[in-house]
Order: structure tokens, then C-alpha cells, then sequence
DNA sequence: ATGGTAGGTACCCTA
């Protein structure tokens, strides 16, 4: 089972990349953030007939939204309001599998991004990304077990590690590599005892990034990544780890994301 | 220290 997650910044402009990722990637199931689309004018027909007859989508006008399209059936569990807010940046599918007793849970995330000033008291929209992290982990912590598999993935808009960015030393004081939003993020990993499924394949001195600012002339020559889009997995699928990528490739298509696709390959 | 680019929408917001 492949398993593709990427913010796409616009599902409506970049449908055709999205079908050149599954091209290149061949995921089963694809679970995109920012789709920036209501659900009326979701482009689920192009997905359909490139062999992705099942969605679950979750979006609204002009910001943020989620979507997860699958070749095979599943259960669409829900959609979650956040933090106090209807802003689309929450979804979970259900999908049976001959392994597990129990349905295999798949959560697809866009943490808000947070603003720019790293201050609760001076930044609401810091102040609610912490909040939307908090309730993550009391829901994941509530509602489910670690005995349960599960994945959770998608734009978290946190880098957690020092060689998840560029400069850890020069991000410090730089919204998505703060102390505190890298010790929300420890606790919601906590609350389920998730495994980040990157760093399961990647050695944690090893830089390792998704995503490069469109602000940077040249991306590949100033390589100032964060990784900042994430797979997580719960202890049952920890022995069914195959095989984790990025395709970084993607960053130089025509008229791209800032992040690019990145895909789990799980022994199922 | 600053400003750089992108998308959606409606003349500004978010990233």
C-alpha cells in the first residue's frame, strides 16, 4: 500500500500535477491540503477517471481545505471543526485491511500555518495553531489507542527536529521551528505514541526537507528547506514499513506547490 | 534588517 500525501496550494490549478504525481508515485491512496475549493467545484471527475473513484472532501472558498481520493472503497469517518473554528483542515477515512482486526484509520491534517510572530499574546493566529495542535492530541488521546492502526499525515506546519530546516540556529525565533510549537508537536506524537515514518528511514542527522519557499530565486541552489509535511504511523504498522520518499522534482514543474509530494510505502 | 513569490478573491487576505 503507497500512500501519497502533498499540499497543492490550489487543487483546481494544479489537478494536472496532482495526476503527474500519481504517475510518477503510484499511490493507492492521495491525501492532499490547501485544495483552496468548495466542495461543488472539487475536480473529483479527473481523479475518477485516472482510477480514483473515491473521495472524501472537505473544503470552503479561497483557504484551506483537505481531500483524500482512494483507488479502492473506504469509509469516510468525518470531518472536524478545530480549534473553534469551521476552516477545513481536518478529515478522517476508515479502510478495511485482512491484516487488522480493526479498520485502519487514516487522519489527513493542515495545521495553520501560524503568522509570522512567534507570540501567543501579539499573534492570534499563533496562538490558535498552538490551540489546534493541543486539541489534536487530547482528540487522538481520547478517541483512540495505541494498539490501533493508524496514520496521521499531511501539512503540519512544524519541523520538529534540527535537521528538519536549513538552520535550526537561524529558525529558531522563526514561526514552524519554535521551541514551543516543536513541544506541542512532541506531545501530540505523545499522545498515541506515533512514529514519524521519515525519520524511520531517514537518520535523524541527515537533513530532510518538503518544502522551500516560493520566495527563493533559486530553491535548489539556496536549498533553504523545512520539512514541514509529515507521516505518521502507530505501533501496528511499525513492522509494515516498506519504504518512505520525496520528490523533489516536483519543486521544478511548471507553475508547482511549495511543498512537494511525499510518499509512504507500507508492506500491506 | 528587509523583502522576496504565489493563489484566490475582490481591491486584501493567507501562506
Amino acid at each position: 500500500m503507497r500512500i501519497l500525501t502533498w499540499n497543492i496550494n490550489s487543487v483546481r490549478l494544479r489537478q494536472g500535477l496532482v495526476l503527474d504525481a500519481i504517475t510518477t508515485l503510484k499511490p493507492d491512496i492521495v491525501a492532499l491540503q490547501e485544495t483552496k475549493s468548495p466542495d461543488e467545484l472539487f475536480p473529483f471527475k479527473a481523479f475518477a477517471e485516472a482510477g480514483f473513484e473515491h473521495a472524501h472532501i472537505h473544503g470552503m472558498k479561497g483557504y484551506n481545505g483537505v481531500a483524500i481520493l482512494a483507488r479502492e472503497k473506504f469509509h469516510a469517518v468525518d470531518k472536524w471543526d478545530r480549534a473553534g473554528k469551521s476552516d477545513c483542515r481536518h478529515m478522517g477515512v476508515e479502510v478495511q485491511h485482512k491484516k487488522f482486526k480493526k479498520p485502519l484509520q487514516i487522519h489527513n491534517l493542515y495545521v495553520p500555518a501560524g503568522g509570522d510572530i512567534p507570540d501567543v499574546e501579539a499573534n492570534e493566529k499563533f496562538a490558535h495553531k498552538l490551540r489546534f495542535v493541543d486539541e489534536m492530541s487530547d482528540f487522538f488521546a481520547g478517541k483512540y489507542a495505541r494498539t490501533d492502526p493508524m496514520i496521521v499525515l499531511g501539512d503540519f506546519n512544524i519541523a520538529p527536529l534540527e535537521h528538519d530546516v536549513w538552520s535550526h540556529k537561524q529558525l529558531l525565533d522563526v514561526v514552524s521551528h519554535t521551541p514551543i510549537e516543536v513541544e506541542k508537536l512532541k506531545g501530540m506524537q505523545d499522545s498515541l505514541g506515533w512514529i514519524d515514518s521519515a525519520r524511520h528511514f531517514i537518520p535523524a542527522d541527515q537533513k530532510s526537507y518538503t518544502w522551500w519557499s516560493y520566495r527563493n530565486k533559486d530553491w535548489k541552489a539556496s536549498n533553504r528547506g523545512r520539512r514541514l509535511d509529515h507521516i505518521w504511523v502507530t505501533d501496528p504498522l511499525k513492522a509494515h514499513l516498506k519504504s518512505y520518499e520525496t520528490l523533489p522534482a516536483a519543486r521544478d514543474w511548471i507553475q508547482t506547490s511549495d511543498h512537494v509530494p511525499v510518499v509512504l510505502e507500507l508492506d500491506l
